[in-house]
DNA sequence: ACTATGTTTAACAATTAGGTTAAATGTTAA
DNA sequence: TTAACATTTAACCTAATTGTTAAACATAGT
């Protein structure tokens, strides 16, 4: 089930943190980095974490991999919720 | 941040489906406890994971302690995502 | 081919989470 | 107050998660 994926990633506060990094534009893994207080290592498993969950894409671009946003991913949380709270023809 | 909390609510398949069942009507925890195949004391602690997070509420009517759906805690879930995905004005 | 840079993977330690059983708590009714 | 029932808490175990360091991999430039 791809919402266990989904809300599982975003369980994590720099997941979560890096999502919204990326909001405004997308940035390489290194940029991501610099951004928080913990070795390159752990921000690529987080990485790793969001991008099998489809919350993030990856192109290479040279010796940089650039990641980006997949918000799509997150209509399916959004339908869910919106079920749970009983609303109907809600705007996604 | 109540967003942690509830987000990590969010991410056990029991305690999503806890909620799924709350939605149409209040339950006792031997109710909710008699939909899946672990021990009593597993959905009990599951349960306070939801009730720290604020998603359920409960009230003890006799022996009994009835759990009801708080769904009103998701609207900062909902906000936070909408927010990620740059949509104005969403309703939510 | 070698080196430097960017990123991932492997191996390991520490922490957290989820499960179990057993004991404890709260409530009702005899 | 005792017994029975409903639920929670404690103690413990195992598995998963997160972090670290070190090694490996990919690419670019010399």
């Amino acid at each position: 089930m791809a919402l266990q994926e989904t809300t599982k990633a975003l369980a994590d506060p720099i997941r979560r943190e890096i999502l919204n990094l990326l909001k405004s534009r997308e940035m390489s893994a290194g940029d991501i980095q610099s951004h928080f207080d913990v070795t390159f290592a752990s921000i690529s498993r987080h990485l790793s974490v969001l991008k099998d969950a489809g919350l993030i894409r990856d192109r290479r671009d040279g010796k940089y991999i650039y990641y980006q946003l997949n918000a799509s991913i997150l209509e399916e949380v959004l339908l869910w919720i919106y079920q749970l709270k009983g609303e109907k023809d809600e705007k996604i």
